[in-house]
DNA sequence: TATTATTACTTACAGAAAGTAAGTAATTTT
DNA sequence: AAAATTACTTACTTTCTGTAAGTAATAATA
């Protein structure tokens, strides 16, 4: 019998109304782009009085402005109302698993400025002394432009624990119940997310990428290693212990039962960018005797097919193989109406949708669509804004910059 | 760029708030079985007045009822408050792979009178005679007792279209887009719910068994099929095909690729109750040269391992591979804090859950809580009470009977 | 160009539900 | 029996949404 005071029921008291409806006018003209109070009112099925109500509380909070435009149909025109992207900004972090990038990005999606380091996988502290740098830079940088910072948020390629605040598993960072938020406040007052970077990755493509409209789908990001952002019902899943879409530990056979995978999972051993280049440097050597392997990298792997080596081909294949195996276990999971495939080698992704396409058709009951990430890299950096943006709507109401 | 018809955002108006309080105070109670009115308004954050007149509601509406029981400290005792069980009946019928069961079930979880027939699977005509016949005779044993009636459930081993009340996939049953609920709404006038038979299960686990308070789980049935049902923050999770869960068309293999699978996935030509049995029908011959094989089911199998017998244990030592990876394969995607085994074999559960367990330790970042069925073939009759006391609640606020 | 029709938004007030504060009711303690 | 304590209710306020009737802005028409 659980304990009454681990019961989490929702109730909802009158002030939470106007949160509740506030956030659906938003979620409106996010998805519309720009819309009238008339429209408004009619789509979302709240009173005239209602939608003004709430439309004079976005624009004196900042967040919405008229357009200028109108919209002309016979008699008064609709004075037409948006987002005030330009008024509202994010700053945006991604850690990935080999480059640091930031950038400031407005509520529009538009990234106004963006830094790059490709040095990354240090020391902990050495990774987070660049990390710092870069929140600072950005903050300064952003606190020079007309307009008012919402927050920061932090996309960390690891496991998280959000209430506490820590980084509780990240290898490629070397990482481990890492204190980040208590660190980084004392850097920056700002508002600080933490979210596991392929979750700030499909909220960008939720937002502003191919997932637009849709209520259901899955990112997976193939990098370094790999995995997978889940948005069910319009809001991003988590899992009880904040790990869900940790689809790098993927099983591909039972013969994978047999080792152990401590920080690089089953799948990531054979289908992530390193793995594919591990594949392809014991293949290699079967078609060149003698020779000493060159570079590789998963790019290096996919020239080499696009150009018809044929252990380039094999590899490739192999690798489809495995990526085929895992959406479709998946895709039988979850049920998305989507699936987008980002991440480092989702400059490859073209290559790939179509055998994956082909292997699991009639192999599982309904294929999904699957597309390629169209924002790549910059997807979780948009994904920020999403990320601090819900955030600052849901909890800072009305009060504004 | 979505056209505005088809932006889902939920806004919310008066009346709304009342329906949503009252949903926590039900569910509120239904956790805790009996608590007060001064109890729920402080666990519910909400005022006293306003828990008194959503109490006063729920009385008059017969969904609860004081217990005349009273909890007394220092000064004027709690009057206790509890679900109105013996009045409120709904029922609930399950339609397995092999057999149909039939049931009256009081809002407690009791089963008051209960009706199975072992014989499903002949032509789709048949099977819905059959059903036909069950629904007609529990309602008529319904209506005789002193209650009212919310509604029945019917579980389904298949794909549904809920909106259009067709069975989308049922091969066990032989239906393909049967239009079951305009076919059963000629005989019964009961408000009538079509559910996936794994969905049902889970939900009977969530409430009554097992799942009780936990937000996150996964049960995977395994019986002549294989699937599993997911409730994710406390809410069923469908999918946007309505095929969540099909995880009897897991992949545990790149070779399984190779095949196409209508109707019987993967996984389940492996380590289902039929697959299991398949599997030994083809090992039992390597250890009886020239003998010809006894009658083979998965029961059997298992309890030939238990006695020690060299082919059977092989056998289950494979079945327990696959479910081993199919369990990874579904925890790592989702993450929930509980995985609930049932179906046909759970009484064999007791034997495959530590085995599994062993082979995920490391294998997986964080292997959940893994347990048994708590409430084995009965769990989908129970969850048709759920199923129909959320609809019922959802929609008929003040209404009753 | 002035008038009318049409549509967009606003204002004034009504209704609904939650909340506050101060009651009454039922027990235990003194 | 009176006081203290806790549970529930009543009376009234606040905060939302909604309805109906305005005013505002533009196109169509005379």
């Amino acid at each position: 019998m659980p304990d009454p005071s681990d019961v989490s029921v929702r109730t909802i008291a009158q002030s939470e109304m106007r949160t509740i409806n506030r956030s659906a006018v938003l979620e409106y003209l996010r998805l519309v782009k720009a819309a009238s109070r008339t429209e408004i009112a009619a789509r979302l099925q709240i009173s005239q009085p209602s939608t003004g109500r709430i439309i004079d509380e976005l624009i004196e909070s900042g967040l919405v402005r008229s357009s200028g435009r109108k919209e002309r149909l016979r008699g008064r025109s609709r004075d037409l109302l948006e987002l005030n992207a330009d008024n509202n900004l994010v700053i945006g972090i991604d850690l990935g698993g080999s480059h640091i990038s930031g950038a400031i990005v407005n509520l529009g999606g538009e990234i106004l400025q963006k830094f790059t380091d490709s040095a990354i996988g240090g020391s902990g502290e050495e990774n987070f002394d660049k990390l710092a740098g870069f929140l600072r830079l950005l903050q300064t940088e952003a606190q020079r432009l007309p307009a008012r910072i919402l927050g920061a948020a932090i996309g960390v390629p690891g496991i998280l624990d959000s209430r506490a605040g820590l980084v509780r598993l990240a290898p490629g960072l070397d990482w481990i119940d890492f204190p980040l938020r208590q660190r980084l406040e004392r850097i920056s007052d700002l508002p600080l997310i933490l979210e596991n970077d392929v979750n700030l990755a499909v909220l960008g493509e939720f937002w502003y990428g191919v997932g637009r409209g849709v209520r259901d789908l899955v990112m997976v990001a193939i990098g370094t290693g790999i995995g997978a952002g889940i948005i069910l019902d319009g809001k991003l899943h988590r899992g009880y212990s904040e790990s869900s879409g940790e689809v790098g530990y993927i099983l591909p056979g039972i013969q994978f039962l047999n080792h152990k995978y401590p920080g690089f999972g089953a799948l990531e051993s054979v289908a992530s960018g390193k793995g594919i280049a591990d594949q392809a440097l014991k293949k290699w050597p079967l078609f060149h005797a003698g020779e000493s392997p060159p570079e590789m990298e998963a790019v290096d792997v996919f020239r080499a097919a696009r150009d018809g080596q044929p252990w380039a081909v094999q590899v490739v294949s192999e690798t489809i193989d495995y990526l085929s195996l895992a959406l479709g276990n998946i895709i039988v999971c979850v049920d998305p109406e989507l699936v987008i495939l980002g991440g480092g080698i989702a400059s490859s992704a073209s290559m790939l949708i179509d055998p994956i396409r082909e292997r699991l058709t009639g192999v599982i009951p309904r294929l999904p669509r699957i597309e390629e990430s169209a924002l790549k890299e910059r997807a979780a950096l948009l994904g920020a804004v999403v990320r601090v943006f819900q955030n600052f709507t849901d909890y800072t109401v009305v009060a504004s910059g």
